[in-house]
DNA sequence: CTGTTAGCGCCTTCAA
DNA sequence: TTGAAGGCGCTAACAG
C-alpha cells in the first residue's frame, strides 16, 4: 500500500483519541516506521471538526512524507530534546542512546525542517551572491560564471547555500535584495563587481547587518573587505614587457567609463608608460565601450579608429579579450600585421584567445581562487571563532604570453630587457 | 543617539515590568517609534535572572535593529493578525486601518521575518537550479549562465528567489541537495542539462514531493516537465541547407559521447543525410571530446583527423561552437579555403562565432527564452490555481547564417535548392 | 472587520 | 544524562 487517504488517517486519529491517547503529539496506536500516521496539524483540524479539509486534501505519499523529529523521539524511545542534542553536540548524550537515535533517524529518512530550525536559531545557512545589472552576462562576462561557481562549491562545502540575487529589471527586485538581508533569509552576501550595494528607501544591503564581502572590486575603503586580482599590476608588468620589447606608442582600448576595472587596468597602462618616462601622449585612448558585453562591437570601432590613424602606435592594450579579440581580427583583414606591425593584448583570458590567430596575448585573472577565497573569507566573518580576516586580498592575474606580441618590426630601440 | 545599550534596555524593561505592565510582549512604556525597547527574548532572559548574558551581548544598533509585526501592530494601534492580513490580503481590512498600518510599516521599516513565515506556511520561495558536476562551465557550456541569469529574473519577478546547487566535489555535497528539498527549504527544481537526479541513499530530489523542472535536457518521458531547444530540428534542417548548397560529404565533430545533445544534434544531421537518399558512410565522425569544455582542444585534434583524409568532406558539422573555431582556425592554416573548400557549421551561437576568420555559421540557441520558460513552467507547478503546463517545450534555435558556408567548389550539383 | 488564540518544528534552558 | 516546557515570528481559524 503506498498511499494512505487521509480518511484512514483521520479515523485512527479519532480512534486514538477515543482510548485516551494524547491527543496532540504521538497518536501512539500507530506503526511509526510505517509512518502511519498523520501530522498533529491534522489531528488538530480534525479534533476541531474540519474534517472536509483534511479529507479534501491529497493523500499522504509515503515516498514524500517527511517524519519529523518526534516521530524520530518516538522510534528511539527518547524525548525530542534528546534527539536533537544528538544531532548537533554528539558528545553530551549517552553513546548507546546515541546510536539508537542515530538508527531512527537512518530508518525513518529523518532531515530536520531548515525553516523551523533557522527561525529558532535565528539565522540560516544561505548566502546571497549580488549580480551587477545584465548580471552574469555582463560586468567582468566571462569570469563571473566561473566566479560563481568556485564560491558556489566553497560554500557547498562548509554546508551553506548560494542564492542568485540578480538586481533587477523593476524597483520590486531591487527591494528583494536588502529584504533578503533584513529577512533573516540570507546570513551573508558576496558583491559581484562593479555594483553600488542596493539599496531601497530606508532599507539598504550594507544596513542589514549582515557580513558582506566584495569580490572583483575593491571596497577596502568603505571597510568591505575586498577580494580582486591585480588588475593595475598586472597591467603594469604586462606593458613593462611590451616597453621591454621596444614598443613606445599605445593604442588603449578603453572598457565601459567609470568601470572599476576599466579605471584600474588603465592606471596600471599609465604607470608603465611613465615610469618609463615616457609622455602621457604615448597612449591613444579609444572610447566609446558602454559595457563589457557586446566587446566585439567595439573591438571592431576601436580597429576603424586605429586604421585611421596617421601614426599607428606598435601596441594596442585592450582592457578585455573580447574587445581585442573583434579588433586584432579587424586589422588583420586590413593587412595590418599582428605581431609583425602591431602587437596586441587583452585582459581576461577567455579560452578563445588561444585560438585566434595569432593567439592572443593576455591576462588571466584566477576565477577559481577569486570565488574560493571570498567564500572563505564570508564563512570567517560568519564563524565568531574565526580570525579577523583581511580587509583587501589581492590575488595576481597570469601573463599568458602567447602570439599577439613581439618585438616591432621598426626596430627595438635599447632598452632595459624585462622578463 | 545611535546606539542603545543593552543596560539600558534591561532597566527598561525592568522599569517596565515593576509598572505592572505585560512582561512579555509590547514594553509598553517605550517611544516605538524609537525602537527603544527591547525584544521579548530579552526581556525573558532577564526575568530569568540571565541579566549578564544580555548585557555582554552587542549592543542594539538603531541601523540594524529589525522591528517585528506586534511593533508595527503597537503602532497601528491594531492586533497582529490585521497586520499580517493587511499586508497578505490588502483587500480584506479596512482601508482606514490598512492605511494606518502601512504608514506604521513605512516608519519602522518593517520586513517580515521569512523564516518565521516559511515555517508557518510550510513552504519557501526559494527555487533550486541544480548543475551538473563541473557545472556553470561544462555541459552547453556558453550558454548555462545566460540560461541561468534569464531562470533568476523570471523568478525574480514573481518574488521567488534562486539558489545554486552544483552537483559537488563530495558526497557531503550530493546529500545536500535532496536535504535541501526535503528540509523544506526549496519549493521547487530546475535541473539543468545533462545529469541523473540527485540522490543519495533514500532520499532522492525526485522522491523529494517538490515540482521539477527539466531545462536543455528532455526528460518528458520521466514525466518531468522539460524546456529544450529544437537540436534536432535545427541541425536537420541547417545540413538541409548545406546539401541545398551541393555538399554531398560530412565531417562531424562529435560532442561527449552519450550526451543529450551530442546524441540530438547527430541525429538531425543523420536525418538530413537520409532524408536526401545519401547513404550513411557520407558522414565521418570524429569522436574524442569528453566534455563540451576544452572544445577547442577537440577541435584541433578534429582538424589533425580531417587534414589526414584522403578524400576530404566538403562540410564540417560540429556539435558546438568552441570546436568549430578551432577546427576552422586550425585547417586554415593548412591552407584550407573556408568556405571555398571547406564549409563550418558550428552549434550555439557563441557571439565570438561572428568575430571568427570567416565568421561562423551557426545555430543560436535561444537561451533567454530558454531560461524563462522553464521558470514560468515552475511557476505554474507551483500555483495551484495554474493550469497544467505542457510537459515538453521546445524552443527554436536561430540558424547565424554567416561566411562559413558556402556551395563546395567542386560544383554544386545540381539538387533542389532550398531557402 | 478585527482581536484572540493556537500552533508550524525545532532548540535550549532548567529541573530532575 | 535525560525529560519537560516554552518560545522563535508569523499566519489562519474562529469568535466576536
Amino acid at each position: 500500500m503506498k498511499f494512505l487517504d487521509c480518511w484512514t488517517c483521520f479515523v485512527a486519529i479519532i480512534q486514538a483519541r477515543r482510548s485516551g491517547a494524547p491527543p496532540i503529539h504521538g497518536i501512539g496506536r500507530w506503526s511509526l516506521p510505517a509512518m502511519a500516521y498523520h501530522r498533529p496539524k491534522a489531528c488538530k483540524a480534525a479534533r476541531r471538526g474540519r474534517i472536509r479539509r483534511i479529507m479534501g486534501r491529497r493523500p499522504i505519499d509515503h515516498e514524500t512524507f517527511s517524519p519529523l523529529m518526534r516521530d524520530v523521539a518516538k522510534l528511539a524511545d527518547v524525548a525530542t530534546s534528546t534527539v536533537s542534542r544528538a544531532l548537533a553536540n554528539p558528545g553530551r548524550v549517552n553513546e548507546k542512546t546515541r546510536c539508537r537515535i542515530i538508527a531512527a533517524v537512518e530508518q525513518l529518512g529523518y532531515v530536520p525542517n531548515a525553516a523551523a530550525r533557522n527561525l529558532r536559531v535565528g539565522t540560516s545557512d544561505i548566502v546571497m551572491a549580488v549580480l551587477s545589472q545584465p548580471a552574469v552576462a555582463n560586468d567582468a562576462s566571462q569570469i563571473i560564471p566561473e566566479v560563481l561557481q568556485s564560491v558556489a562549491s566553497t560554500l557547498a562545502d562548509s554546508g551553506f547555500n548560494l542564492v542568485i540575487a540578480s538586481r533587477g529589471r523593476s524597483a520590486a527586485t531591487e527591494k528583494h535584495i536588502p529584504d533578503l538581508a533584513i529577512g533573516g533569509i540570507v546570513r551573508g552576501a558576496i558583491v559581484l563587481g562593479s555594483t553600488e550595494l542596493p539599496s531601497y528607501g530606508r532599507r539598504s544591503l550594507a544596513g542589514a547587518g549582515i557580513p558582506i564581502v566584495s569580490l572583483l572590486e575593491d571596497r577596502s575603503a568603505a571597510g568591505i573587505p575586498s577580494v580582486v586580482a591585480n588588475d593595475r599590476e598586472a597591467m603594469r608588468e604586462a606593458v613593462l614587457h611590451l616597453i621591454g620589447l621596444g614598443h613606445r606608442s599605445f593604442f588603449y582600448i578603453a572598457g565601459p567609463a567609470g568601470n572599476y576595472h576599466e579605471i584600474e587596468r588603465f592606471a596600471g597602462l599609465a604607470e608603465a608608460v611613465s615610469a618609463t618616462g615616457l609622455s602621457d601622449r604615448a597612449i591613444i585612448r579609444h572610447e566609446g565601450a558602454r559595457s563589457f558585453q557586446n566587446g566585439f562591437q567595439t573591438g571592431i570601432e576601436a580597429a576603424r579608429v586605429y586604421l585611421a590613424l596617421k601614426r599607428r602606435p606598435t601596441a594596442a592594450v585592450s582592457c578585455w579579450d573580447d574587445a581585442a579579440i573583434a579588433f586584432m581580427g579587424t586589422v588583420r583583414s586590413q593587412r595590418v600585421a599582428v605581431p609583425g606591425g602591431l602587437s596586441v593584448i587583452g585582459f581576461d583570458g577567455a579560452p578563445v584567445g588561444a585560438f585566434c590567430q595569432p593567439p592572443l596575448t593576455t591576462l588571466q585573472q584566477p576565477t577559481a581562487s577569486l570565488g574560493a577565497k571570498a567564500a572563505e573569507i564570508l564563512l570567517a566573518l560568519l564563524d565568531r571563532d574565526a580570525a579577523e580576516p583581511p580587509v583587501k586580498t589581492v590575488l595576481p592575474c597570469r601573463h599568458l604570453l602567447r602570439a599577439s606580441t613581439a618585438a616591432p618590426k621598426g626596430g627595438a630601440r635599447k632598452a632595459s630587457k624585462r622578463p
